[in-house]
RNA sequence: GGUGUGGUAGUUCAGUUGGUUAGAAUACCUGCCUGUCACGCAGGGGGUCGCGGGUUCGAGUCCCGUCCAUACCGCCA
């Protein structure tokens, strides 16, 4: 037995057993005649003795001792003279009676402490080095808590785990696949799932009427700080459901996740509701933080024939309100201009008014507009005494990202985003498709198998641009966790949307006959919904970057910078599939 | 594909207007130390300043290119 106790669970009530530990040496600290000994694994830390008094054969191997070392270590229990009230056990020591290496170890790259001194890249390198840290050890135990919270949860409302394959079709709709080779069928080629959308409508087809998945999925896309190319999906689907019934169970599973993971009770009530023109218009996005107000107002209606050509030739004038701003100086404003001129937001300019002590406004752009036009802009946005209003003004669309960005903005140097408080939020009614001018064609806006709102279905056939989608996000702090909707089952129906996206019968039948071939069989009305596992991790681990919650995650690049992959094959693999690389 | 930021000791970083032998902290090594827990004290070793080119009497510093990392935009049904 190499271990009786862990590293975190003596205490002083265990005063005077003899136990044995096993771990790694965090640090030595060697004062001559006692030597110190920080034994570490992932439940804690428990200071080790070695004294004057002690075995030859002890001091001689404490003497060996570098950081990292893999030591078991056998001794008494004994209360500490001066106690460390930083760690659990810090009222004990264990005095060394025998002690074996295990494992040599090199020096680490890093310090394997709290608070690492490592950088990214290197950390990504030694990722196992990186892994016994505390923080990250926290981060993959909460990985865990949540993923059996939600099996926990999806058993419990009767949803069976049914796997589904990884080798699968491509197809060209949405994300970029990754492909595989097949050996055996040379030419061809296998995609990884970007989601298991399809199987698992057919699994309602089948009749197995609540499956769920915790799910690997791939999309061959650039990266980004919450955007990883293998990610985990809590994949769930229903059948017989409207969209309440979808909604009604997975706000219960959220509540369920914040109870479990992080102890926070949601309460009885329902989970706020938007639609998405509303969420569009009061936030600028989709995916709005609706942990603070700060809404935006349209302004277009008031700002016109005064003669300032920047608002005379914007299509679209919205205000956001910084309440209790008008002391910002010009430097903060022009920081606040800069931050919206950056070419990812887009603004080309900012207009402010101030509403000072007197009540009376102040803008720059007094030049013209009266005080009454500026009093009816207050009004329109509740602008009161001591407030700062901020404008944007131009393409709609643009100036309505340009706003969300300065409301978020806002929000995060007024300290209005706490990472401890969580606001969940229902995105409802998408539109079912975007009009995408380059190819001159509808795409779904969500994926070819949404169903259109069930008062929307007539307009499907005459003017599928203003159809709204059965479909849902569920967005929480501006974080989109999660999205689906309610399939379409009928085959009529099915086939007007391929019509609609552009596919010839044939080419529909080509690419998703399986589907279409199920539907004639007796599809059950049937909807679900897809959380993105990683972002919850981080969402509730209060970060925004969701690598810290994945054991290997991939770089910025795509690249395992610890196995070096992706990398080049041997020939002779590339002749078994038949494949030629092109140098360039 | 694009924009911003960064790349100097094992590591985290500083490095002025282009000017002597490129510094600090930490880690590492050696010695001393009986209550440390960021142990302390004394000493020591450690650098292709990402890479290539250019300007210059002289480049870590300026210019061009390139690679890598990172955040974002495009992209992500």
């Amino acid at each position: 037995m190499y271990r009786t106790h862990t590293c975190g669970e003596l205490r002083a009530a265990d005063t005077g057993k003899t136990v044995t530990l096993a771990g790694w040496v965090q640090k030595v600290r060697n004062l001559g005649a006692m030597t110190f000994i920080d034994l570490r694994d992932r439940y804690g830390i428990t200071q080790l003795v070695v004294e004057e008094d002690s075995a030859a054969d002890v001091r001689t191997a404490a003497e060996q001792l570098g950081r990292e070392f893999v030591v078991q270590a056998s001794g008494a229990v004994r209360e500490r003279s001066s106690k460390n009230a930083k760690i659990p056990t810090g009222d004990i020591e264990i005095k060394i009676m025998e002690l074996r290496i295990l494992n040599h170890a090199g020096t680490p790259p890093f310090t394997i402490e709290e608070q690492s001194d490592g950088g990214d890249e290197l950390r990504m390198r030694y990722r196992y080095l990186d892994l016994r840290r505390p923080p990250l050890q926290r981060n993959i135990a909460l990985r865990h808590r949540l993923a059996q919270s939600v099996r926990e949860f999806l058993d419990g409302e009767g949803f069976l785990e049914i796997e589904t394959p990884f080798l699968i079709k491509s197809t060209p709709e949405g994300a970029r696949d990754f492909v595989v080779p097949s050996r055996m069928n040379p030419g061809e080629f296998y995609a990884l799932p970007q989601s298991p959308q399809q199987q698992k409508q057919l699994l309602m087809v089948a009749g197995y009427d609540r499956y769920f998945q915790i799910v690997r999925c791939f999309r061959d896309e650039d990266l980004r700080a919450d955007r990883q190319p293998e990610f985990t999906q809590i994949d769930c689907e229903m059948a017989f459901v409207e969209r309440e019934d979808v909604l009604r169970t997975f706000e219960s599973m959220a509540k369920h996740i914040f109870r479990s993971v992080r102890g926070i009770d949601m309460g009885e009530v329902a989970f706020p509701r938007i639609t998405w023109h509303e969420a569009m218009a009061r936030y600028g996005c989709d995916k709005p933080d609706v942990r603070f107000g700060m809404e935006i107002d349209e302004l277009t209606d008031l700002v016109r024939g005064a003669d300032f050509p920047v608002f005379d030739a914007a299509d679209y004038v919205g205000a956001i309100v910084a309440e209790g701003c008008a002391g910002y100086t010009r430097k903060q404003i022009d920081e606040l201009t800069e931050f919206v001129r950056r070419p990812q937001i887009g603004a080309s300019g900012l207009v402010w008014v101030r509403v000072g002590e007197d009540g009376a406004p102040k803008s720059s752009v007094d030049k013209f507009y009266s005080p009454e036009h500026l009093a009816a802009w207050c009004e329109r946005c509740g602008a009161t005494t001591g407030d700062l209003m901020l404008i944007i003004a131009g393409e709609r669309r643009r100036s309505l990202n340009a706003l969300c960005e300065l409301r978020l903005e806002m929000g995060e140097r007024l300290g209005l985003r706490d990472r401890n408080v969580f606001a969940p939020l229902w995105v409802v009614d998408f539109p079912l498709l975007e009009w995408d001018e380059q190819s001159g064609r509808f795409f779904a806006m969500h994926h070819p198998f949404t169903s259109p709102r069930a008062e929307d279905v007539e307009l499907f056939f005459t003017d599928p641009a203003r159809v709204c989608a059965n479909a849902y996000d569920f967005v929480i702090n501006g974080v989109e966790l999660g999205g689906g909707s309610i399939r379409i089952h009928d085959s009529a129906l099915q086939a007007r949307m391929f019509e609609v996206l552009g596919f010839t019968p044939q080419e529909a039948q080509a690419q998703f006959g399986f589907m279409l071939d199920a539907f004639r069989y007796g599809a059950p009305p049937h909807g679900g919904i897809a959380y993105g596992l990683d972002r919850w991790c981080a969402v509730l681990g209060g970060v925004d970057s969701i690598r810290d919650f994945i054991a290997f995650p991939k770089n910025n690049s795509g690249r395992d910078t610890m196995l070096d992959a992706p990398s080049a094959v041997a020939q002779g693999q590339l002749d078994e599939l038949g494949l030629s690389v092109i140098e360039n």
